[in-house]
DNA sequence: CTTCAATGCGTACACCGTACTCTGAGTAAG
DNA sequence: CTTACTCAGAGTACGGTGTACGCATTGAAG
């Protein structure tokens, strides 16, 4: 006891896990209780109770495995990382490919999870400084996608991180989307649309209503679209670095 | 009070402010001290209770002005995104040079607080419907830039909606760099350190390892480097869009 | 069988959002 | 001026949260 506070320091996974007796549980399976549950009830449901109850367990009987609440994001973070990893031996040869390869693949997984991008980056989060096995691992074959570029180390953190930026962003804009629209229900109230038409009316946003009322404005709700759009980002990005290998020199 | 339910149906930007005898606050009040408050104690210690007590109100009494928590969010984004505008008269004509500006304001407020993006996209938020005055003027001006550009509607809101998704991204991760080593505690923790310096030691992450004990590793944290690394992607996108005009078919 | 640390978990506390309800003050009508 | 009515303000309470504390139980080692 007299680490409980060093505890909560230490990140998850430089605490080993409880391997004495007869644990019931692993991180592994209270992760994926977590993954399950965010799954079924949404991310705001995932709580220490509501994990504890769907393993058939008391609620503090959970703290046994885990310091704080902050560590099973940690492990949720890293399983939800896994999901993005690239197969082994999947991974192209040509750079550009691999990069893109990786941006969809993690693409993808935040978006199968809508939340996903509040549980890696969500407001009590001190994500970074934790990444765990698989959040290493991610990291490490966005580099190794990078072995054949004309960059140097430098560079090739950039373009790492600003491809991420755009995936990140694109994932919590799309998710939120997604979340809203996926589930059928396209309208939104009709007092609220009748208010937003009232607004495009009085003429103070001449092109936000021209988008609006035009055909375009389906598209901002088709996930085809959605993932069109990502695409088209994406190879800008790609293709820019090929154009442009330096890090700080710039032309025009 | 029939309609305490529907209140909450309805976005705040349609339920007139209470104005009748003599209100104590206005909901920009309100706003402000939300605002105030979580730069001051960070987001999540932005609660009813404290609000209340930093505008010398009983808790209760919020609820006069607003329907609801997320209503005091969207209060809060539309402030953000306030601060977020171009000046009026200040958007240059070159519709390259008023997309850049427009990224970089918007950058520059989200990282001022680096809650931000978590109070714009929060795991409760629900955010795109609700957009009030400032959101709509944001969207409004970032079309507007735009108007010069041989772009049709879908491609206009398609380039609109990537730059976007790159601030975004960038601002939440940027954000949580600055949010955590801008507090002048650079170093994580001994036995933090003193791990992830194992795990590199193990050889599974060879890439990693040597972009985190080469030189580049300062820049990850480096705010100027952030910075011109947020002004390399975004220049890559805009050139892009000008080179490429296209969506998928050709332009208009 | 005895021992004893480790496990499981019940209770309790501080905090949260907010529904309900009462109080008191401001205003309009008489 | 008095009275009546309305509505702003807020106290109390409920169900939720994360988690500190401490006790009971258990399973393996001696």
């Amino acid at each position: 006891m007299a680490q409980s506070n060093a505890a909560s320091e230490i990140p998850i996974w430089a605490r080993p896990e409880p391997a004495g007796r007869r644990p019931r549980f692993s991180r592994d399976q209270i992760a994926a209780a977590a993954l399950a549950l965010a799954d079924a009830e949404g991310f705001e449901a995932v709580s220490m109770r509501k994990i504890a109850a769907s393993l058939g367990a008391g609620t503090m009987s959970l703290y046994r495995y885990i310091a704080t609440k902050a560590d099973l994001m940690a492990l949720l973070d890293d399983a939800l990382l896994g999901e993005a990893l690239v197969p082994e031996g999947e991974m192209p040869a040509d750079w550009r490919d691999a990069l893109v390869l990786v941006a969809r693949q993690t693409r993808a997984t935040l978006l199968r999870h809508p939340w996903a991008v509040h549980a890696l980056y969500g407001p009590g989060q001190a994500q970074n400084e934790q990444a765990g096995p698989n959040g290493l691992r991610h990291f490490e074959q966005s580099l190794a996608a990078l072995d054949g570029a004309p960059l140097d180390m430098q560079a090739k953190a950039d373009v790492i991180a600003i491809v991420d930026d755009y995936v990140l962003g694109h994932a919590l804009q799309a998710g939120e989307v997604i979340a809203r629209f996926g589930g059928s229900r396209a309208m939104p109230a009709p007092a609220t649309e009748e208010f937003m038409a009232s607004r495009l009316a009085s003429g103070d946003y001449p092109h936000v209503r021209a988008l609006l009322t035009g055909p375009a404005s389906q598209s901002l709700i088709d996930p085809g679209h959605l993932e069109e759009r990502f695409e088209r980002g994406l190879r800008l990005l790609v293709d820019g670095f090929a154009a442009r290998p330096g890090t700080s020199r710039q032309r025009d």
